[in-house]
DNA sequence: TATGAATGAGCATTCATTCAT
DNA sequence: AATGAATGAATGCTCATTCAT
């Protein structure tokens, strides 16, 4: 019997060590080779799981997108502060982000990125959305769409210009930003 | 007998032909000779006036920027509506932000973009800062700074799903974020 | 205890199965996953039959020599319809014909697929040639070739041409070619 | 001003370098390189005049059908000796029959080399006919087909067995074959 | 200035082959 | 006997860059 390996977390593999490949060096200048070696395999074991390129950073930005819907579903219950784990505040989740918006950058020019990322936040927002105490499922719908691009305006900020912008800068905006919306009911 | 030619003005339309290639193909697609084809010129032109690759793209980032501050300064003095202009709500200013977005995934891993967009921003927090009459310059900057990210984060989300996110959501967003923040004094 | 196989028929059902992928796909694109797939089993058993790729390709060549003339042989003894057979008159030999043309135009630059060509041909002609009433046996060998030839011709025609060859087509060529050959004594 | 190169004599250059290489390697292992190699460029350079490979066997199998043509149109008006020159006698022509048997084998599986060998035949086949003496047509047309299957029955053999078949036996199978059909009228 | 032919390094991709199980 | 994961060499293709004209 051959060698027992799991492809499910093989491929899951590969995808983590292409984040860490285009964390280094951008979305566009990431090399299949690069992988390979984050993984430590070769260029032929990248081919393997994946028909090609395109399908293995299709599949990297979904590893992404259940790691960051993870975390946002781990902070428990919605509050004024557990939105905030969104953010980029640690190096950890800064890395994401910049993976993040690398991806954000190209999809307007690949529908499947584009496909990709609509799937993503129609997740984030219902997730957010089922958290709202609120009769009116439109209304609601709307609102966390809102508190989502509020939070993604200031991860952005924060990514483009993380001298400027430190955790307590970006907590700050999210009080004047987010917080309000959090205690009113409507709109 | 030399051809007469204004340097600058030539180095610009190769720069605005390069918006337009990457509108079209994506900053990590775009290839000179996209650049050349729409300008009219060969490839063998564009090296003539641009060192290389990333000189071209660095100028095209500029000329965009210039182009972004001139729509926010020709739009007047600030006021709850004149912020407006800089969101992607006609096609014509949809198209700029998908360039912008693509530099801004590709900054982060690229030393010279990243600064020429530092800069960028600073020049626009520094006219905003400018329009609020506010005595404390340090709380005008944050002001203004967090304004930019709630206009970045719903610019970004009209981006990315353009369905979803028509002029009116836009506005709205705009209304229920920005405004408030026009209407106070302090942060 | 190791499971009961018969060696020669597994590499004989092998090399079926390269025939098969062979008029698919062609010579030159066949691949060893392609013979595996058809074969029902993976690349690693095609490796443990076969030395390597050009073994098997040379061990299907033999199978469809002696497929052919089989064919041949099994028609009894020659008269002028008999060796019609040869002809690619139903898609099945037509098939035949196709891989047959593929190993032919591979051979001049394969010392090794020439030499099975050569054993290929000089057995035919054998068999031709043993069915000839005719004292001199040079003349009845160059005899034999001749025929082979007119054959291949109009085999070839069909193959490269097939809406333009249809199985009339080759008869009456036959019949202009070879019959008169088999009617007369002498050269 | 750049070079002036003339755009199609340096594809046929580049086709014959093609040829070439294929008569040394054969259809299916020549690389770009060995092309580029025996025309004395670079690769790129192949790339800059041909779209892709396969552009290039196209246009060298196209190079190669217009060379025959060419020597059977100058060998002047159809006579039992002229019809000869077809043939694979002369160690040139032998190279050339070896390249053309090697894009007879490979094209029952492309569609676009099926379309190119068509388009030959019929010329050939037209010439033929245009030189018959004869009322009717289609009994041109078929009696031309005839003989170019004959013909290419001899070259056949001539190419995958060079030693049996040297210009003597070619001539004299061509006496046998050919020659009646050029005395008769009819069919 | 401008051209466009030519370059060649860089890369993704393919696939026969190997081997631990 | 058979598997299929892993390899890595081979190769086509792309494209920024150069340069003679």
């Amino acid at each position: 019997m051959p060698k027992i390996v799991d492809h499910g977390a093989r491929c899951e593999e590969l995808t983590r060590a292409a984040i860490e490949a285009i964390a280094d060096r951008g979305l566009e200048s990431v090399k299949l080779s690069d992988v390979a070696r984050i993984a430590g395999v070769t260029t032929g074991t990248v081919g393997y799981y994946f028909r090609d390129k395109e399908e293995l950073l299709i599949e990297t930005l979904n590893t992404l997108a259940r790691d960051i819907l993870e975390i946002v579903r781990r902070s428990g219950p919605i509050t004024p502060d557990s939105l905030q784990v969104y953010l980029p505040l640690t190096p950890k989740l800064m890395k994401r982000w910049k993976v993040w918006l690398a991806y954000a950058g190209a999809s307007p020019s690949s529908p499947k990125l584009s496909k990709a990322y609509r799937r993503f936040y129609a997740d984030i927002e219902a997730y957010y959305a089922g958290a709202f105490d609120e009769s009116d499922p439109e209304i609601v719908r709307a609102k966390a769409g809102t508190i989502i691009a509020a939070l993604d305006g200031i991860g952005l900020c924060a990514v483009l210009q993380p001298q400027l912008w430190p955790a307590e800068r970006q907590i700050n905006a999210y009080k004047v930003l987010v917080e309000p919306l959090l205690k009113t009911k409507g709109q």
